[in-house]
Parts: structure tokens; C-alpha cells; sequence
DNA sequence: CATGAATGAGAGTTCATTCAT
DNA sequence: TATGAATGAACTCTCATTCAT
């Protein structure tokens, strides 16, 4: 495996933004398996040598990819300035997930079953999981919302919020209506949080 | 493509069942992407030609396969001869699902994984699932458990149930404590059932 | 790197044979490293992944080939029943190794470059030398011509008959009579055993 | 191709130098098929395009490096000066030769491959080779060592010479002593040059 | 004259699938 | 019906060389 390029001159970080972006693009389209270097090449615009200039395989890619993905999107930072009452906070928790999901709509359910499939991803994957678990945690103490086991609760309430956003997005059970759907979770999670 | 043979003699059903066990179990435990077609043959203890007698493709072995353990496995039966009361019916599904998940745990990730990547499985799996949401609302009504919206409340009970026994078997986080994941999620649906 | 086969048919075994004749001969002709798999393959009459069926890869083909050589050609068997002067012995030794060398000229030099390059293939050299150095050894003193320090002796024999062998094939030199190497050669052999 | 400058500056001639003078030790201590370019331009503190600047291509810095190393090391100027009797004659060669081969140890064993494997460097070798041969020659008559069929002597001694060194330095047997080979040699070319 | 990012042909290797036996 | 050797397209990755800056 030969040696990794880290870009210098501002053509040369052009070039990794680009291949990354569109690579993690591709694979999230098509899926890992079903993409190829080539592919990725000419959808970055760049020749297959210049992949691995800049990334070490095509694994690399992915990796990188899903590291900005998970940071940016699945797990974003918490805007901890503004002070509001539970309802608001629930709402906003939810649409910003759900607004998060469809922006990726394409790339979620590929990554999350690369995630399951290789332990690497695993890795990260949970790591930030649990920080923004805590992160949760301290922004709702802040806002006054003191809650009897507190990470069990939050833990179950991202993936209530997760399981919502996504089937939302991907509509497959024309049975369910997507307004109960929301208004049901949103009272879960009131519950949860009003619990004494 | 070949024409796939429909067994009829008893021994050449038996090596059907035998490619699609034996072949789904390797598919479980490596990956599908990580199974090759000697491998199978190799361990279900015939040629890999023996494979094309009696599946179109390797794919074909992973599609038959994920229908039995969707029939048998995830979304299985429900027995209807008793009458329980709440309580019961609720721990009854979890510890089902906990049993379930622990007794497939190898492939639980790598399947949920293929869902998402495969139309074909995806759309499979979406079948299965409406139809134990509608079948949980027959037998739950059977309870005397009427709800309000019970489609919606059914599917987000699902999904507690799994992301529960998921966590449960793979113990990502050291931070959540077992026992008190049970309890929350018990909590949270008798909380759904009672609603008025 | 896939399982290598081991084959069992008659047809099995002829084509590992085929892949490993004419691979070796490919590679001795046009060297290792100019020599691709496609090319062996085309010549071998078979297909690429047959090499693999066969083979862990390309430099398996070399070692294989290799050691084949090094066994038959280099280091033959010394036929140790008759009974010689000491005079035949060095004829016999010198005319052998002449003929070896002629018989696989092409292969010769590339191998002997192979053998410097890489490790595996140099211990492989050693050991097969060292052997042979000392079956002389046992044979010398069977035809009674005991040497003092005889494994340094042979040693330095060994390289006069390759060197005088190799010089005659390839005649580098236009300056250098055949006649009078052979003859030169023969003459320090016969003095060295001839020491007291 | 582009044409290839030939250095006028000072800095220029510098450069080159520096290109042969790095290139060449770093193809000889890691083989010339596994030392690339971008590594050859590292080690030498320029950049990949000058390489090319001053030579064709990546086989030019071989050629050339393997032109000074035959002309400096391997067959070196006789220092013609001092008048010597037969036994201190040889033991200087042998001597210079041993250290020679010390000195560029890692060198050798590709360089000598390099030689068999490629038409160019292996002319450039023998013509090296047949003009140290005559200097011999001439150098002993100067110290009036005549000897019959001398080219044909002298070759064979330069090959034990260098089989000699050869040993001691890779210790490839360790059954062989080393004194008893370089004692060995030694009594073979005395044999040779003594002969009437 | 120097740079080093970009190139892309070509390398070794894998594997789902076929078909003569 | 069963076999498993053979296939060859497709894959990931390398590196000598070029050329815009």
C-alpha cells in the first residue's frame, strides 16, 4: 500500500474534497459493493490514479465519508444557546432529524448496512452514537429536564426518532399515516420526559 | 441462465434444503459479499454445479433463505389459543424477540444489512412486517386491547421491541444498563396500550 | 488469497503441470517481472483463473518452477554406482554440467538473477547446493579420493564447473579459446584433489 | 520521450549527480522493480519531473549508476606503480576485492542480476570485464608473471576471486570456514601462476 | 529550470457461472 | 442427476511519465 498524499496546495485539496464527495456520493447510491474505482473516477471527474493519491483504498473513502456523515448529519451538534420549554425541544429534535433524513435520503439505509457489515464503521459509528447520548443529556439538564435514567431514555428516544424519520421517508407501509405517526412518537417521548 | 429444476425425488429436495441451509447459515455468518459460491457447495456438502440444479444464482439462495427466516424467525406466528392479560402479552412479545434475536444473532446484522441494500429483500420484508402489525391488532383485539390508531402504535412497538433486543445481544454501549432498557421499553408500550 | 487446489483427476494434474512448464519456461524466456499472467495463461493454453486454481499466485509458479529446476538440472542426482579414476570423475562432472547448462540455457541466467533477488528462492538455492555439495563429498570418498577440507574444496569446485559452464554458453568473451577453459579448469580441479 | 538536458550550471551538474549518486543506492538496496520514482526523487531531494530532466527514464539512472559502480568498484584502476612478488600480488586482490564487495555488500546481488536479466548493462559488464582482464595481464608481465593461456587464467581467477567474496560476505554455508576458503583460494591461483 | 498533481494503461487476482464428463 | 475443472470479465491498485504552473 503505498503512501497517502495529504494535500498541500489548494488545487490539490480540491481534488480529495472532490473525490470523497462524489465517491461517498456514488457508494451511498449504489452501494458499496456495486461500485467500482472506475466509476468513481469518472463521476469525480479524476483519473483512478488520483483516488489513491488521496485515500489508501476504497475502503478509505467510505470511512471518510461516513465519519463527516455521521458528525454532520446523524449526530449533529446541538445548538445548546437557546432556552426552551419541552415541547419545543422534542419538535425540533424531530424535525431536524427527519429534514436530515431526507437531505441524505439516498445514503442512509446504504450506510447503516455498512455499518452493520463492517466493524470499523461499527467502531465509529457508536462512538459518536454515545457522545451525542451524552451531549443530550447535559443540553436537557440545562434546560431543566431532569430524567431517572437518563441515558437508557435518551438511547430509546434517537431510536424511536430514527425509526420515525426513516419510515417517513421511505413510505413503506402505505397503512400508516405519516401526521399519526409523528404525534405518536412525539407523545412517547413527552411521556418519557414527564415521567416522575 | 439455466433452467432451475424443481426437485420432485425426495433426495433432491433434500439437497435443495441442504444448499438453502447450509448456504444461508455461511451467508449469515460472513456477509453475502464475503460467501462465494464453492464455499457453499463446499459446506453443504455438494458441487458447486449442484447449486445451479436447484437455485438461479447465488442471490436466489439468499432471497429463499431471508423468506424463511422472516416467516420463522422475525415475524413469526402468533400463538392465539390463550388469553392474557396486558401485562403478560407485553413481555411475552419482548422476551419472544430477545429469544429470537439471541438464538440468530450471527445473522440478525448481516440480513437487516442485505434489507436495506436490496429491493427485491426490502420489499419481502416489508410484507411480512405489515402483515404480523395487522395480525398483532387481531390478537391484541382478541385481548379485549382496543387501540386508537393501532396500525402506527403496533409499528413503533415494533420497533422499540427490535431496537431492544438488538442492544441487548450486541451490548454496544457500556453505558446502558440492560435491565433498565427492558423496563423503560415495557414502560413506554403498556403506557401506549393504556392511553385513553 | 483463495484456497489452492490440489488436483486428483488425470486431467486435473496435467494442467498444473501444463500451467507450470510453460509458466516457467515463459518466465525464464522473457523474466519475471516482464512476464504478466495473462501471457502465461495464453501460453499454457489455459485460462487465467486456472493459474489461481493451481497456484497461490504468480511467484508460486517461479518457486515451484524453481525448485524443479534447481532438483533436476543444477544439483542432479550423482549416479553412484560405478566405479571411476579420479581423472573420469572430473571429465563426467564438467561434460554434465556443460550439458545441463546448454539444455536450459534460455532459463539460466534469469533464475540465477531471480535467485539474488529474493529470499525465498536463495534459501531454496542454498539448501539444494549444500546437499549436493556434500553427496559429493560421500561420493568422492566411495571412489577413495578423500580430500582435506572437502566441503570448502567442492564448494569452490562447484563454482569453477557453473562459471566455465556458463562462460561456454554464453561465450561473453571472443578473446577466451573453450578449449583452453576447459582444459585450465579441469587442471585446478585435478590439483586440488591431487593435493597432499 | 522529451529530450534530456545536459547540465551546464554548476547547480545543474549538482542536481544529476545527486539524482545518479541517490537513485542508484536506492535501487541497489531495494531492487530496481521495487524502487519507483516518486521514492527515487524523495531520497534524492528533487522532484519527480527532474528526473526526467536529466535522464530518459528510470532504466537511464540503472545504466548509469551501473557505469560508474563497473568502472570504480567492481573493476577498478590497477595502481601500476609498486613492483610486487607473486604472493602479495594476489593477496592484494583478493583483499581489495573483499572489501569492494563489503563495501557495496547490499549492491551486489541486484546489480549482478540486473546484469543477467537486461542486454544493455550485461555488455556494458563484459566489456568491463575483458578490459580489467588485459590490464591484468599487462600488470603482470610488468612484475614478470608470464604466464601461458593468460586472458583464460586470469578470467577463471577473477570468477573465484569474486565467488570468494561473494561467500564470505552472505555467509550463505555455514559449514564452510572462511579462512579455509580465502587459504583455498588462494593456493589455487598460486598453482596457476607458478605453473610452467 | 523546478515542481508534483494528474494520468491511465496494465498489473495480479477473484469468483459467479457453465458444461463436458 | 452430480460433478468440479475451466472460464474470463471485472475488480482493486500501482507507477513511469507528463505538463501546467
Amino acid at each position: 500500500m503505498s503512501e497517502v498524499r495529504e494535500p498541500s496546495k489548494k488545487t490539490s485539496i480540491e481534488t480529495k474534497q472532490k473525490i470523497l464527495d462524489k465517491g461517498f456520493e456514488l457508494i451511498c447510491k449504489k452501494g458499496y459493493h456495486h461500485t467500482n474505482c472506475i466509476d468513481i473516477a469518472k463521476y469525480a471527474g479524476v483519473s483512478t490514479g488520483s483516488i489513491y493519491q488521496y485515500f489508501t483504498n476504497k475502503k478509505d473513502i467510505l470511512i471518510s465519508g461516513m465519519n463527516e456523515y455521521l458528525t454532520e448529519i446523524m449526530f449533529p451538534k446541538i445548538k445548546k444557546d437557546k432556552v426552551l420549554n419541552k415541547e419545543e425541544i422534542i419538535s425540533n429534535f424531530i424535525n431536524s432529524s427527519i429534514k436530515n433524513h431526507k437531505k441524505y435520503k439516498i445514503q442512509h439505509e446504504e450506510l447503516i448496512s455498512m455499518i452493520h457489515q463492517d466493524k470499523e464503521l461499527g467502531k465509529l459509528y457508536q462512538e459518536k452514537e454515545i457522545k451525542l447520548t451524552k451531549e443530550i443529556k447535559d443540553y436537557l439538564e440545562k434546560n431543566n429536564i431532569i430524567l431517572k435514567k437518563p441515558l437508557e431514555k435518551i438511547h430509546i428516544m434517537l431510536s424511536l426518532i430514527d425509526n420515525l424519520s426513516h419510515e417517513l421517508i421511505y413510505h413503506h407501509h402505505d397503512l400508516l399515516q405519516e401526521s399519526t405517526l409523528i404525534e405518536e412518537t412525539k407523545k412517547i417521548i413527552m411521556n418519557m420526559i414527564n415521567e416522575k
